[in-house]
DNA sequence: GTCTATACAAAGATAGAC
DNA sequence: GTCTATCTTTGTATAGAC
């Protein structure tokens, strides 16, 4: 594997372990087996290998909803919504894992420009997506709840990424599988 | 005021800016004027500084909730929980403010156990206590809604903790409030 | 209780040889 | 591309005077 790519796991690693500010290139270093100073070859300063960090969740996470085309695989919106959510599970029962810009939330006010912009747009990019599914599932008559889809995206996005920051602290491998649950209840589910 | 007291309250508002890991001695130092070996007289680890500002977090909370007496105040459990949302309501309409714990959930791994435990108690004592107001409301006939009280009040307390986050990086300053808007219509409240 | 002074380790980053 | 060597700053923490 390239070398880059082998930085870029293992910060993605640590900083969902410690946080940016809580792991140091001397952390990479001694996980891949090279000398600290040839990681600024690949990512000069700090901030530019949290940036690319970020970046590539932000778009490998942008994939999984993008990827489904309701009609052409011809998928219903809660098979859509299942798939939406597997990536989400899996962090949930990998203990100690949490998503990436849950968080780096923490420490958002104290975080270089460019890994701010990344993270509001994963934010943004993310709610967006799910406003739309449970729009358009509930025109389709899939989805059955009161109020705007994009206040339900809201509560429902904010649940999970609160869910994977608290899970880690209580070691309960089933948190997010119960709120995803009550989630799909409050969508119509089996009520 | 005393200079631990002054200490506290400038590590918390740091916290909640910068993480654990992202704030010094130093900074307090500056902020309440005096030099940061000073500090050490009051707390002589950053990890008893850590878990103090936790502590006293944890329990000024817990006692927005705690202070509730239905029966003695003659509160029905929608001003009960209105009551309990009050501060949230005032994090969430606070640029920059988050929930502490909320805030130090993402470098979680990392702190000492003294602060790690702080933390879980607080998110167990939180979770626990908007369990049982869920439970008696639905009792009394007060809230309508499926499935077990526990995982409402996870999937609940989720979505708050995780919105204080997401609604930093937006910079919209009614995030929280549309986000507690729809929980209570979940509740029964404005169908 | 607060100060100065200092020890000590670790951080991010750069220069230049290979 | 990776190395050694080094610079500079900052961090936590302690000792001892006031």
């Amino acid at each position: 594997m390239e070398t880059a790519q082998k930085i870029l796991n293992s910060a993605e690693a640590l900083i969902q372990k410690h946080g940016f500010s809580g792991f140091s290139f001397q952390d990479i270093a001694d996980e891949i087996g090279i000398r600290k100073a040839s990681i600024h070859y690949h990512y000069p300063a700090k901030a530019d290998l949290g940036r690319a960090v970020i970046q590539r969740y932000r778009t490998r996470m942008a994939e999984v909803g993008n990827s489904l085309d309701l009609k052409e695989d011809g998928l219903n919106h809660w098979q859509a919504l299942a798939l939406y959510l597997e990536p989400i599970v899996q962090l949930g029962r990998t203990p100690g894992h949490a998503c990436l810009c849950g968080v780096l939330g923490g420490e958002y006010l104290s975080l270089p420009d460019a890994m701010q912009a990344e993270i509001a747009g994963y934010f943004d990019e993310q709610i967006t997506w799910l406003t739309d599914l449970l729009d358009s599932g509930r025109a389709a008559g899939a989805f059955r709840f009161h109020g705007s889809a994009g206040e339900m995206a809201r509560l429902l996005f904010g649940a999970i990424e609160g869910g994977l920051l608290i899970k880690r602290t209580t070691g309960d491998i089933e948190f997010i599988d119960r709120i995803l649950t009550t989630a799909q209840a409050l969508l119509g589910g089996e009520p």
